[in-house]
DNA sequence: CTGTTAGCGCGTTCAC
DNA sequence: GTGAACGCGCTAACAG
């Protein structure tokens, strides 16, 4: 079917184009009848705007890119569902890219939201990103980014994260607290700040402990983790207690717990999303990272940025999060 | 920054607009020499093509839409992978939109993506969706549509499901098999088809042995799965079976049996992703339901159907599932 | 092989 | 208050 345009309504009316245009704009000098008219027409018609020509000629084109490393169900719906919520109501709408965790690709989708004009872009760095540099792309176009999560260390572009060190501190002080004497730190990819804060984090408060035997395991994914763990508890038998930095790690570190029939002797804690700690077995205590929280401050600070077109400063937010017993 | 346009690559070679857009599309008749020359002053002037532009002139926005009632940890997010693999190999982008199993934002849904003029919509529906008469806006628009996984009984719109009669019934010979005499059931949302459909499968599978007991749970999420389950193994001591439609009513339901001590003694079964099982205490057999899969399959059936401009008839496909133990 | 012209659908600056 | 004309950036038809 062939879309009517503002010219359709225009020969229906008997009039020219630019009024139908300025009538369906609601321009304060076109006379009322003429607006209800043309309404009137435009609604019979079932006329709607054709938002490619918008965009072409406003330069704009309301739509918002987000880069992640992958879609795991861990953590990333939650950012979507924050990042949608914001966005659509803002009538915005969003494209999702998947880096795969390559530099390539996301250098690549970098590129396409230049070309094709996002508003904005929200971006979770993949393992292997060393420098923004190619971010400065969408800096020359004027394109606000807002990094969340996985980032690395950086003053250019805003940056929304929880506070890494301090979150696995409190997990492993309680663990210190319930008198673990070996304890266990399960990370995700080692190249990652995000990994490196959270384990600076377990070892700061392991400083004031130095009695306390410990590892740090860098695991890549959920089987990754259960493997290297399932390991490390069959040679380590007086592990007393494991943190794990998300949830992720946390499954395949369970499943481990549960190889080796240690889930109720070996006390674990978590940062993680809350979600599926009341089906753990045995539940835990943790620290809750609400990924819908993080995903609407960082739609929303992208969207300050865009009515700021540029003159704003980078923002580098650390989310407050809350220890759950 | 302003952006460089094919003018300007015009200007700075000398030639007519025209021309630098033949040289740039390798178009036939254009000189090699002018090819190249032109190819290199883009490059140094970082021209990008305008999609908005391009668009505006080919009528397509090579944009998908894709219509989730919620963006839920379970099998979402291997959709999202599926689809996305596909779209963006195929140059594609994918605009996520959330109905909030709210048939009213469906409805906005379809009509937002006909106004950007989408190229082809993929769409799981909502509990509430009666009837697909909103959907026909996008066939007046001549925008494919592909129903997937939520869906009703029609024959206008292509659909890719997995036998979902066929899955629960495997589920439950198997629980069968394995000697139960009261088994549950636990399903999605009533309304919806595939909870119906799995639990005729339920259903036929028991018809051949009359003396089973049973009891057929609808639950809206995890906990809500949690809490009915909860609730039946309190006053009903002889279950000995539950079937699981999903990962999520599974998560549920596992919670529940954790927290009556029957995680052991309860034959579990679940059509799953298989994702979680091996973490799952203990594992259990489970129909896997590849997330994926599915949404590979589907995008290419909307591919096709964007190819052959609606001139394709639906078609009704059921993916292979299998049953592992 | 390349230049000229026109138009995609819309909004906006001029005129009248 | 409304019409005419132009341009956003690009491509395609028609010339030459």
């Amino acid at each position: 079917m062939k879309r009517t345009t503002i010219k359709d309504i225009a020969i229906a009316v008997g009039v020219n184009p630019s009024t139908i245009s300025r009538a369906l704009n609601d321009h304060p000098d076109v006379s009322p009848e003429m607006k209800e008219k043309v309404k009137q027409v435009a609604e019979i018609l079932h006329y709607v705007p054709n938002l490619t020509a918008v965009n072409l000629k406003s330069k704009k084109t309301k739509t918002i890119g987000l880069i992640l490393p992958v879609i795991s169900k861990f953590f990333i719906p939650n950012i979507i569902n924050g990042i949608t919520s914001v966005v659509n109501k803002r009538g915005y709408r969003l494209v999702i890219l998947t880096s795969d965790d390559h530099l390539e690709k996301e250098m690549e989708h970098i590129k396409m939201c230049c070309h094709t004009q996002m508003d904005g872009i929200i971006i979770s760095l993949t393992n292997q990103t060393k420098n923004l540099d190619h971010l400065k792309l969408a800096t020359d176009f004027d394109i606000p980014i807002v990094v969340f999560d996985k980032t690395i260390p950086q003053r250019k572009f805003s940056t929304i994260t929880i506070d890494d060190a301090k979150a696995a501190g409190q997990c492993v002080q309680y663990l210190i607290d319930k008198n673990c004497k070996h304890i266990v730190g399960v990370f995700g990819n080692k190249n990652l700040a995000i990994s490196e804060n959270r384990a600076e984090g377990m070892l700061d408060a392991l400083l004031q402990n130095k009695n306390i035997l410990h590892h740090l395991v860098y695991a890549n994914n959920m089987l990754d983790a259960k493997i290297q763990i399932d390991e490390l508890l069959k040679t380590q038998a007086t592990i007393d207690g494991i943190f794990c930095m998300s949830d992720e790690v946390l499954t395949g570190a369970s499943a481990a717990l549960y190889a080796q029939e240690k889930l109720f002797s070996i006390i674990t804690t978590s940062i993680s999303d809350g979600e599926l700690i009341g089906f753990r077995i045995p539940e835990i205590a943790y620290i809750k990272h609400d990924g819908e929280k993080m995903g609407v401050v960082a739609a929303n600070q992208l969207f300050t940025e865009i009515e700021n077109e540029g003159k704003s400063d980078p923002v580098f937010l650390q989310l407050e999060t809350e220890f759950i017993d």
